[in-house]
DNA sequence: CGACTATACGGAGACTGTCTCCGGTTAGAC
DNA sequence: GTCTAACCGGAGACAGTCTCCGTATAGTCG
């Protein structure tokens, strides 16, 4: 039984998966970090003070530089279950029986708005995707993937132009996250640049 | 003669058309901090420090925060004449005779190219295109009309898709811009991607 | 339960960059 | 030559990043 609750309580936290358990009040800090950065990410943007998110989170500057040593370091653990919410809407895009038009536009959409998380995170992301010393690069590799995914799905209904490759269709859309987060612009402003995008990628007389 | 030559001195300086001529060791601070900025820009990225241009141009940090009170204000300054190229390149190719697609290849990558003058520039640019009270709206300003220009002599020829609107392709255009810079993609790399963007707004039959 | 040690805490402070303020200097006019 | 408005420069206040180390405590073992 006490056994039991033990895992729960692991299970619970937000602890990476095969790394050595965290002391208790490692572990109560690591996630009270946690949350005082979503909140603080998401008021005041990537570029924020580190600090702040320390004082708000009740522990030393130490505490927190010990448990994340770089701010990429500590936006890659917010980002926790942020791939798997990418996957999933993959792999709901693929799996649907959606024309190609309409299951891209969909993918599109959900790509940039998770891509838009808080303020500076497309660029964030943007400048990981080729720099595999960031720890944020993993990140990108979800992102890469589902992507390809989709794009395969789409290529083998025939729908797609030859030389489209994924990558840069990835690049495109990240740059227009990136566009709408400086900008400002609401999520769905984002439509009528995503459909050039999409007429640039479908063949002229895909459905 | 001398008024003559005062003229000159004047106009080989770098000062802004209608304001107040400058005492004479004001101006040539004036140039000798755009000088080291411009250097520096170039070489640091638009997140260099300022002092350091300070210290740079010989000057201190006093006189460099009088000429330029903000970092955009002295960003401007340092693009005096980029607005310039840019109406200079716009020009070009709507007086040449290119068919549409090559006219659009060739504005599209000129753009991009213009815009990433130094690294962070096509951010900087992205988030100052809808924010009248930056010091570079006006160079946006410049962008977006020279952007419009060109696509319209295109629309004119009836190449364009109904719906494309230049305000949306020129956001869309240094997203890509932003990207290229922001994932050090040499600036040729840009190409497919301009050249999904390109089969989006032009007609499918287009020349 | 008490003692022991590896582990973790936290905040003082070194360092870097931004920006202001003001005593001192000088260009240019008369 | 004199006078003053314009300008200079750098000391220093302030903010953010990141480290170091004396102190505290969780978890273990007898």
């Amino acid at each position: 039984m006490s056994a039991q609750s033990a895992v729960d309580k692991q299970t619970n936290a937000e602890q990476s998966a095969a790394e050595k358990p965290l002391r208790a009040d490692a572990q109560r800090n690591r996630d009270k970090i946690l949350d005082a950065a979503r909140a603080v990410f998401r008021e005041r943007g990537a570029a924020c003070s580190l600090d702040e998110i320390a004082k708000r989170a009740g522990v030393g500057a130490g505490t927190l530089y010990r448990h994340f040593p770089t701010r990429d370091d500590l936006i890659d653990a917010v980002m926790r279950n942020w791939a798997d919410r990418i996957e999933a809407d993959c792999q709901a895009v693929v799996d649907s029986d959606l024309p190609p038009r309409t299951a891209l536009t969909e993918w599109f959409n959900r790509f940039v708005e998770n891509v838009g998380i808080y303020q500076g995170a497309a660029a964030k992301l943007m400048s990981a995707m080729d720099d595999p010393s960031s720890p944020i690069y993993r990140k990108c590799q979800v992102l890469v993937a589902a992507n390809a995914k989709v794009l395969d799905s789409v290529r083998a209904k025939g729908a797609l132009r030859d030389d489209v490759d994924a990558r840069e269709v990835m690049r495109l859309v990240s740059g227009v996250a990136s566009v709408a987060d400086s900008s400002r612009l609401a999520p769905d402003q984002a439509g009528p640049m995503l459909a050039i995008v999409l007429e640039g990628i479908l063949k002229p007389d895909a459905s």
